[in-house]
DNA sequence: CGATCCGTACTCGAAGCGATGACGGTTAGA
DNA sequence: TCTAACCGTCATCGCTTCGAGTACGGATCG
């Protein structure tokens, strides 16, 4: 029970906070480095940022990565969508097809598996780039 | 990308809707059979809702599980923290160690996470077991 | 006393994930 | 034009998690 063990999600808001804060392109040997992952798993990630809209990137000797977007009017929630897609965040299981009440059951938990999706989009929505790039004071969560 | 693997909230909503529509108590292999999976994994989950006080159980021949709860005054929430506590929802990666940077922004990637989590169990908790039990028809037990 | 079931430890196979190497394409600069 | 640097992608490897399955002891009731 060691939690989530897909990092994509953490390693792309990272990647994005250091573009935001770049002039010029950074390289992914670059980016690894300060990452802590290696060069070819930077690109897959950026490559999904790239289909996503959110980032640009240019080949040759003076190549790299840049931000796409304004970091300030960027949500999270795009960063997770384009790491994640609409993938179920809470697990699933099969159940039994002759079993009536687990097959009720199971769609269900697809439904409810939906709207806490959509919960934690809206959370994540509610931070920006801009928010984790510059040194804001902490999230407000009194309650 | 397939998604979290881990089955466990899943298996614990629906043997908790099974549990809270029996009146006997309910054997492992039985749970196991409607489930779709085997009694060893059904005891293991039972008995993380058991320390959360969800659910007790008997050994010997009239033995099972049942209820301890009020399955119309219990939120899923409280099926989520027995099964994963306080674990991440969000995946957390090891920053550079001497990227200050980084040290930085996964700092407000664990705050993050706890806001989240947050979020997440509020929505868990809007829904009950006996929400999902309302409409799932008596066990079918299998030979 | 014996049948049934819980409790737990162990092993096994499958799948996800990240690391790593390799190779071709593309671009800027010498 | 030629070379170096970087992107894009594929294949592979090792590690970890997860669930399935087996086994054995303890507890309970007929």
């Amino acid at each position: 029970m060691a939690g989530p063990t897909n990092t994509q999600f953490a390693v792309a808001v990272h990647l994005m906070t250091l573009l935001s804060a770049a002039d010029a392109p950074l390289a992914s040997p670059a980016l690894a480095g300060s990452v802590g992952t290696n060069p070819v798993h930077v690109r897959r990630v950026l490559g999904r940022l790239r289909e996503a809209g959110l980032v640009t990137s240019r080949p040759g000797v003076a190549g790299g990565w840049q931000v796409a977007v304004d970091p300030a009017a960027t949500g999270l929630d795009r960063v997770w969508r384009a790491v994640h897609g609409d993938e179920p965040v809470l697990g699933v299981h099969d159940a039994h097809p002759d079993c009536a009440a687990g097959q009720r059951i199971q769609a269900d938990l697809v439904a409810l598996d939906r709207d806490v999706l959509a919960a934690l989009e809206e959370r994540l929505a509610a931070t920006t780039i801009a928010d984790l790039g510059a040194r804001v004071p902490p999230l407000v969560l009194p309650s």
